[in-house]
DNA sequence: TTAATGTGTCAACTATATATGACAACAAAC
DNA sequence: GTTTGTTGTCATATATAGTTGACACATTAA
């Protein structure tokens, strides 16, 4: 589990928005949402950037 | 860059230990120290619970 | 109705994270 | 002066992250 898709959606942004944001594919956004893998530390880094967050709150659950 | 070795060797660990720790090969916790790539975020989590830390610490660096 | 937009998912491909085995070089200990 | 532990690095191999293109199914707007 992850906050993406609840910060993504805080920022108004679609799956396509954020992806190219990010540089990355929309797939890839969307399989991060629901759990399919497991994304590089550069693309997390990334996206708590895009999102105006950091890892923690993003990847973090503890 | 990244925090790894200093928490390493914060608690005392070879990159041996701290690689059969976390249950990945000793040259993937060298190449990680030295920046030689971008690990998986299941793999920062696990460098983030074996060293007493959390995901910001190590690698969130602003 | 039709046209957009957003999401979930599939298949096939490419790039790269990670494994395995090995070697050199150094240090400390014996 | 040779063992033992630690680190850096190489080369080859495999698993999987991430891409591209496409399709179905919603929802909302024209």
């Amino acid at each position: 589990m992850n906050r993406v898709k609840e910060y993504r959606l805080k920022q108004g942004l679609s799956q396509l928005k954020l992806a190219t944001a990010v540089g990355v594919a929309r797939q890839t956004i969307n399989l991060i949402e629901n759990d399919k893998y497991n994304p590089s530390l550069k693309l997390c880094i990334g996206l708590a950037h895009a999102l105006g967050t950091d890892l923690n709150t993003l990847f973090w659950l503890e």
